[in-house]
DNA sequence: GAAAAATCCTTAGATGTCTAATTGACTTGT
DNA sequence: ACAAGTCAATTAGACATCTAAGGATTTTTC
């Protein structure tokens, strides 16, 4: 049987009773997800700039001309904090942002030579901090975890978009 | 082969590549856990607490008496992140500071009557967002998942201390 | 075509988080 | 036994994030 949806779903499920962190998956997520952001900026740190930036010039980096809004879905945050994000960047010279061509409301963001250089030199460390994730993982086992964690974030999207 | 850890670290690895978000597991496990703890903030919200709040409520609720340090710990968080959520928290009635008997270092903090309440009325919406995330897992698929979790804090958790 | 609604960006203010420095209390080494 | 080191909690100050509200520009609706 489940031994560890069992944790939180039948063991304490089917008692009714409370689910204690550990038994808890969005716990463990997060827990998992603090390591590996800690891990990241440990790196990036020692090029200047914080995990968040990095998040943010790695995305601009693969998706030169991106609108402010495109971009802040991507990162996952709201437009505000993507704003404020954006001037720091454009500050330390390595993003640009011009107005689009044809939309006057929207923005296009844009890497600097300055901010391409850095991503490339960062992104070493992204290969490393996935190598540590996947230490010990067979490849099928890897396999399941991709397959897993796209499969909940298209639960949850379900979820609030009110469909299921 | 390995078709997902291939995105990361053989497709883009092999070739020495940069590895875009999508195919970083880093990227994947920040969005997962954004929309989780999204999903459970939204569920606390209606209750008049935050997310992060709902995090500090049940770890005390499981674990009555700790310190702030091994409650910070339990959370993630660093102590002084852990000052001011437990000063909110007792000026809303629910948690209770008491010294520690044997250590003047020390507090110990405890849930109120009310606090404890407050986490046995949430606790039914934990249960909905586990039974999200799990949504089309067999039994089997999410022991796989609760394990490959474990295993990667383990991973990370050795990478920090220097092992390996 | 004009009014209404939606979209994009921005600002303002609140909350949560971190690091660094401080104070007071325990623990250790000699 | 005492000095040095370590540890718990706090404060101060910076940064990241959110929500709410506003201004400007499409897009939609009739």
């Amino acid at each position: 049987m489940a031994e560890n949806l069992t944790k939180a779903l039948i063991d304490d499920g089917e008692t009714g009773e409370a689910i204690p962190p550990e038994h808890s998956i969005g716990y463990q997520v997060l827990r998992v997800n603090h390591d590996m952001t800690e891990a990241m900026a440990r790196f990036v740190g020692r090029h200047g700039i914080s995990g968040p930036h990095w998040g943010y010039l790695r995305h601009i980096y693969f998706a030169d001309g991106l609108s402010q809004r495109e971009l802040s879905d991507r990162m996952a945050r709201q437009g505000a904090t993507t704003v404020t994000a954006l001037k720091r960047l454009e500050k330390a010279g390595l993003v640009e942002s011009r107005p689009h061509e044809s939309d006057q409301r929207k923005n296009r963001i844009y890497l600097t030579e300055k901010g391409r250089k850095l991503v490339e030199e960062i992104m070493p460390h992204v290969r490393e901090v996935e190598e540590i994730a996947f230490r010990g993982f067979s490849p099928k086992e890897a396999d399941a975890f991709w397959d897993a964690v796209g499969r909940m974030r298209r639960n949850f999207n379900d979820a609030r978009e009110g469909r299921l």
